[in-house]
DNA sequence: TTGAAACATGAATCAAATTTCAACTTAGAA
DNA sequence: TTCTAAGTTGAAATTTGATTCATGTTTCAA
């Protein structure tokens, strides 16, 4: 899939104006990825960047004003990156836990082939805070919005508030790096599913 | 200068041995965790954290080898006394879910009053990753010990397993992060009531 | 009281980036 | 083919902040 990385406006000077240009600035954007979740963002050096894409140091500010600037953009790709993989694995689902299910069995998936991303996205709550909760405060938004269809559906109990999405939120990314990027030793489907009884029955013991 | 042998031992030579030399390394350690707390670890400076502390510049490398080194030091004692906090909150309790939910409204409550702890901790993942690691492995090792007893306890449905924990680490963390850094708009006790539900009976619909 | 170790000081040093820039090369429209 | 805008280059300028160190002051045990 073509990736799409959106544009400041001020950066309109910036945008490249021949099929050389767009080239050069896709082998920065992915070198950048790739320096940025290896090493952070402050290890990452432009050099390092440069080096990686192939190009001299000079042309990085051909297409970007600054490390910080270009770290934004990468990390609201990044988001939608995410968002978009999650939409694509919920597609088939019989109710609305299972449809929970699959959500966190895809973000496991996508973090473990992915490591850079999370680490990028995880990092932007230094490097460029407004990111980080926006993209918090929107997957919360839309998990809110699918317990709601689902209690509306008669799969959940109601009322479900935003604190709920923020608890599943929790638990998906904390699953996500211990077992997506600190480790394989499980499977995703059966992380998964540890998470799905809870919100199914929770733990404490039937009387 | 330090001693071949003792270069691996370097809490020796930089102990203060005096009561001044104490204090000034309580005021150090103070205004260090002041100073990352506000701006994090890279704005941070050791010009800011001498000024803080008032005292010169120099004064810092009396009893800490690099920014590194003291970065590390807070991350290490903020981890504990999170710990601790915890602990001292969980004193009484009914039974094993209401102690999960004491766990989670202390942690909110020591989150909201310290919030400069909370985000020197999450920061490590970048700067000290090992501490980072360790301080969540030790918690997630807690949370299950606790979960083990509860299920001998016949409170909980065993088996439950380190996945477990984690998934309600994440919770709590994420919670913590929403409802207690980014705003007080609901009480920890309302916030701990939410998550305790879904640990007790999940969030499906009853059928 | 006194001397040596501990501590305090902050200007100077050092290191490591980011960012600039002037010279040069290439693309592609006319 | 020609010409100009777009793109490329990497050495040099700049910035920034950590760390050192020589000098001066304080503590405290003897």
């Amino acid at each position: 899939m073509a990736t799409e990385y959106s544009e400041h406006i001020e950066s309109q000077d910036k945008q490249p104006r021949t099929a050389r240009g767009l080239k050069t600035k896709r082998k920065l954007l992915d070198a950048a990825a790739l320096e940025f979740g290896e090493k952070g963002f402050h290890e990452a050096s432009i050099t390092g960047i440069t080096q990686r894409a192939g190009t001299a140091l000079g042309s990085f500010y051909t297409y970007f004003d600054s490390k910080d600037e270009l770290f934004s953009a990468l990390v609201k790709d990044m988001s939608a990156r995410v968002k978009s993989h999650a939409a694509s694995a919920m597609t088939e689902w019989q109710g609305a836990l299972e449809r929970e299910k699959l959500a966190l069995e895809a973000f496991m998936n996508f973090a473990r082939e992915h490591k850079e991303i999370y680490r990028i996205i995880d990092e932007s709550e230094f490097v460029d805070p407004a990111s980080y909760r926006l993209h918090y405060e929107e997957t919360a938004k839309r998990i809110h919005e699918r317990l709601e269809e689902g209690s509306a559906a008669g799969d959940f109990c109601g009322p479900l508030e935003e604190a709920h999405a923020w608890a599943i939120m929790g638990m998906n990314v904390f699953l996500g790096l211990r077992y997506g990027i600190w480790s394989e030793e499980k499977s995703a489907e059966e992380i998964a599913e540890i998470a799905n009884g809870i919100l199914a029955r929770g733990i404490a013991a039937k009387r």
